[in-house]
DNA sequence: TGAAATAAGTCAACATAACTGACGTATTTT
DNA sequence: AAAATACGTCAGTTATGTTGACTTATTTCA
């Protein structure tokens, strides 16, 4: 009898997560390195992309990072014009956030090398396992964050 | 019509892979810290122990890193008593790792935690999703290097 | 209205984990 | 004997994170 029971580590999953996330992350690499950017750079990027006009305190809670750390990198983006800020109408304490034009082209580019990672993998496998590997990633996250995350995915980008 | 055609990036997985690998990785982050150690710790301890006897070059092949790197936290490995050396018996070049006792056990607590979040998620999905989960992160891998990751995560543990 | 709280930015110092390039040593291969 | 290989090490650099303290502008509240 195998000892495969319920206590066997799933070593499997555990390092098929790593090498995934590791190719999957490294598509953006090459163009962000064009530009003199780093990872750092594609999260900002991304996020402010995906929720306009968002608020800096909400930026860091999404990314989990201190003021210090996310100012580095948020100041190169407004410096090179991927990103621009805006007072809020308001609360002019705020400085609103949205990517510009040259930013959201960027944007597209990244999430377009993403995707097709993601389409290509999923066009090998069988109907409805988007849903199955939506839902496994979604249970993956803490239990506590999964409804602010579902909030944040749902966004509608028109 | 809505624009979510074949062509429309794929926000969702992306954000849900970013959450979902931050927070599995997340485990171990604090039983690591109690001993000084981090994630590049972790990822040596992890393969030396899934490949016992792995040759230093081979385990720079995986992580793909440089050997200045990895020979950091390999000392502190192997002055900690985690990770042991011995010359090859066939080419005494050669300093093949090996994780010690207290690696092993250290190596098995990291691996229990994310196996925990695994199968909570696992448990709450349709039978025969684990499958579908795996094919997804296999097929998220860079081609060429697929057969070596197979090669890698079929090992057995007895 | 004046004090306190909030949103954001900034300065300095530091830690970790990666990098490049060069060089040394033991051992094996040719 | 020379070349190649496996590994280690030194010195310097970069990217990304950290803590703690402080400033400025603005809003809220007693």
């Amino acid at each position: 009898m195998s000892k495969k029971d319920i206590n066997s580590p799933r070593f499997d999953l555990i390092e098929l997560f790593f090498f995934a996330y590791r190719d999957f992350t490294g598509d953006p690499d090459v163009l962000l390195d064009e530009l003199g950017f780093g990872r750092a750079h594609h999260r900002v990027l991304h996020f402010v992309h995906r929720n306009p006009g968002i608020r800096v305190s909400d930026l860091l809670d999404i990314l989990k990072i201190t003021k210090q750390s996310l100012g580095r990198v948020l100041k190169q983006l407004v410096d090179e014009d991927f990103i621009c800020q805006e007072p809020g109408a308001l609360d002019r304490r705020q400085r609103l956030l949205y990517t510009t034009e040259k930013g959201t082209e960027f944007c597209a580019q990244l999430s377009k090398l993403q995707t097709q990672r993601i389409n290509k993998a999923i066009s090998l496998m069988p109907d409805g396992s988007d849903d199955i590997v939506r839902q496994f990633l979604y249970l993956m996250i803490d239990e506590n964050e999964r409804s602010e995350v579902a909030r944040l995915i749902t966004k509608e980008t028109d």
